[in-house]
RNA sequence: GCCAGAGUAGCUCAGUGGUAGAGCAGCUGAUUCGUAAUCAGCAGGUCGCAGGUUCAAAUCCUGUCUCUGGCUCCA
């Protein structure tokens, strides 16, 4: 260090407002323990002008200084990235023979990605992590160096690490920098934890192929997949999390419950919706088609296949190919259509639209297929046949406003009713860097987005700005939701599309006789009636509210001796509109209450003699418990109450 | 599609070269019971499929099908 340097001061603002003096090469460290700032044992890096920074890497000049504990959100990225290059460190110990490659912090944990001839096994994972914990133990520093890029390359070639000289060439700088802990180096960015003891509670979760880059075209690599976290109880939480979800699995509960299947003899991707699991979606469509109606929606049904003529038209056979089925008869070509628009397009075409045609807006419940490929397949969730809940609105320029807003209407409504109360709006718009390769004019893209934004605005809901995400066609709104344990699911879009009212050359004739071409917005509130039934299995747990419950009302009597009541009563419920059955098993009430549990029925009606005197029918709400008797009468008025008004509650 | 793992009774799983098993579910009978499992008996299998090795294969080998986890949130 030159004297100069050395002399040279900076001022560092504390979090408390004070601003101390300290040398030009003071790092965070130096600095916080020359003012005694609080909590710098457990400190698991700086943050520096509001960017994490590494406790012992030289303050850049001047700035404001705060130290990140580990239960600062920021804290939980650099634990896991340091966790990421200890299991790093561990592998290379324990296999010297592997190279190393990438191993970032991700939203639910870490991974690295290694290449070696042989795959690592359960076995592995398990010394892997132990042998973390000793590297933890031996508490090594984890020290930044700063080097050129030369330098950095020879190092790593030095290493025998070409993933490392591939990194270093593609993104490193001038100035390079990397990570030591004892004899590992790896190529990063940092910040990390300073010293190997500081790392939190940690567990190696699976091991799986990834290719290098992404990339089929490049060999296959293992990618190690683990998770950090602060504290002990934070893991064993999220651990506890992983059971949840595994608890709500809809492959699990769709068999458990009778709702669906998948069958080897139909082939992947393709669903059967059981007896149970009809009712569920019928309730669902009419719950629908009630709402769509209502905000005139005018419902079309059009054909499965067509000649490939119309999908050449639509653009779909160019650009979309790969993931369409198509067979011939006759010597014609036919698709099957991998989406409605076309057909709706075509609906459109017929008869010349006047602008008070418009706004015309076009619903199916219309069934698509689409070829995915057989590694991509994940119970209903990435499915090859299914049934989206479409629409296509054909509007004027000054109707576009009502119409999104309307769309995000029936959004909130939607997920309001299903008991979503959470939800993320995400605006794509297109990329400023390469305005060329879309479709539609630029005033037209303004209009639309202006519409998007306005709506949002209108109804005062946050969104994200995405630039470039926007596909070619059209700028969009894409919804997230939360489900009941806080996973997010993309459901809703609100797209528009510049590109099919050209291809099929579809106007209106407007107020001064001028032809114009509509603008055309297609939207899905739920997407596939498949994948949002497998999100409302995980979201319910299975325990469907009333209106949805294939079963609603179980008549349990407590003997044979009330048959005829238990039956007279499941005729009542019947007749008054209820989804009820009779279990007239031999069995004891225990046994009647604990499948009915396990079938997760909302009501379970237990009925004795005494009951059977009365006409009443003592409650049990599921998951609640005894609720007492009540009369036959006010149960069903009940019922129907919660059916009607679509309660989330029993 | 690729990589790894797994396919044994309806479900969950045991069985690692020598006669295919358990629990639950199912069926039959008994029991007539008051808020999460009554008792007994019976039945249930091409061990995913096709080849091969062997005196003998659920088990070893090859192929194939299906499923599961993953295949840039990225130095």
């Amino acid at each position: 260090m030159s004297e100069q340097s050395a002399a040279r001061q900076i001022e560092v603002t504390l979090p408390d407002g004070r601003v101390v003096s300290a040398g030009a090469k003071d790092t965070p460290y130096d600095v916080a323990r020359a003012q005694r700032l609080e909590g710098l044992e457990t400190a698991i890096a700086a943050r520096v002008d509001g960017t994490p920074w590494d406790l012992h890497r030289p303050l850049p000049g001047s700035c404001h200084l705060a130290l990140i504990q580990p239960e600062d959100p920021d804290a939980l990225e650099i634990l896991r990235h340091s966790t990421a290059h200890v299991m790093a460190q561990a592998v290379k110990e324990l296999f010297p023979d592997t190279r190393i490659a990438q191993g970032p912090s991700i939203a639910d944990g870490f991974y690295y990605d290694f290449h070696r001839d042989t795959p690592f096994t359960e076995q592995d994972l398990a010394k892997i992590e132990s042998r973390m914990r000793k590297l933890v133990k031996r508490g090594l520093p984890i020290v930044r160096h700063e080097v050129s890029r030369d330098e950095a390359l020879r190092l790593f070639e030095e290493e025998g690490e070409p993933y490392k000289v591939h990194f270093v060439r593609e993104k490193g700088g001038d100035v390079v920098s990397y990570y030591e802990q004892g004899d590992f180096r790896d190529f990063c960015r940092g910040p990390h934890v300073p010293n190997t003891r500081r790392l939190g509670a940690f567990k190696l979760l699976s091991v799986a192929g990834a290719y290098w880059l992404g990339s089929e075209k490049n060999e296959m690599l293992w990618r190690i997949y683990g998770t950090a976290f602060p504290t002990k109880e934070q893991l064993e939480q999220h651990l506890e999390r992983l059971e949840e979800a595994r608890r709500r699995d809809h492959r699990r509960l769709g068999r458990e419950l009778d709702l669906f299947s998948l069958q080897e003899s139909a082939g992947g991707g393709l669903v059967f919706w059981h007896a149970r699991g009809a009712i569920v979606r019928q309730q669902i469509e009419t719950f629908l088609r009630e709402e769509l109606e209502r905000r005139g929606y005018r419902f079309v049904i059009t054909p499965h296949i067509a000649r490939d003529t119309l999908f050449r038209t639509s653009g779909h056979y160019d650009f979309y190919r790969e993931n369409m089925y198509t067979l011939t008869a006759d010597d014609e070509e036919f698709v099957v259509k991998p989406m409605n628009c076309p057909g709706h397009v075509q609906i459109y075409r017929t008869g010349l639209k006047s602008y008070r045609d418009l706004p015309l807006r076009m619903a199916e419940f219309g069934t698509v297929y689409r070829y995915e490929r057989s590694g991509t397949l994940h119970g209903l969730f990435r499915v090859r046949g299914f049934t989206q809940d479409d629409a296509h609105i054909f509007c004027r320029p000054d109707q576009l406003l009502d119409e999104v807003d309307d769309c995000l209407d029936l959004i909130a409504t939607v997920f309001r009713t299903f008991g979503f109360e959470k939800a993320r709006y995400e605006l794509s718009v297109r990329d400023p860097a390469d305005p060329g390769k879309y479709a539609g004019t630029d005033e037209e893209w303004a209009a639309a987005e202006d519409a998007l934004v306005r709506a949002m605005e209108r109804r005062g809901l946050e969104h994200q700005r995405l630039e470039g995400e926007a596909v070619f066609y059209g700028p969009k709104i894409d919804v997230k939701v939360y489900d009941a344990i806080g996973r997010p699911w993309q459901l809703s879009t609100v797209q528009f599309d510049f590109n099919l009212p050209r291809r099929f050359e579809i106007s209106y004739i407007d107020q001064e006789s001028r032809q114009r071409t509509p603008y055309m917005v297609h939207r899905a509130i739920l997407g596939s009636f498949e994948r949002f039934f497998g999100i409302l299995i995980e979201h319910y747990a299975g325990s469907f509210p009333v209106w949805l419950a294939p079963v609603q009302a179980r008549i349990l009597p407590v003997s044979d001796k009330v048959r005829e009541f238990a039956e007279e009563a499941g005729r009542r419920l019947r007749a008054a509109g209820l989804r009820a059955e009779v279990d007239l098993r031999s069995e004891k009430v225990g046994a009647k209450i604990r499948d009915a549990e396990l079938e997760k029925i909302p009501y379970m009606l237990v009925v004795g003699p005494r009951e059977a005197e009365r006409g009443e029918v003592s409650l049990r709400l599921r998951h609640e418990g005894d609720q007492g008797p009540m009369p036959l009468d006010r149960f069903i008025e009940r019922a129907r109450d919660k059916v009607a008004r679509r309660a989330l509650d029993n």
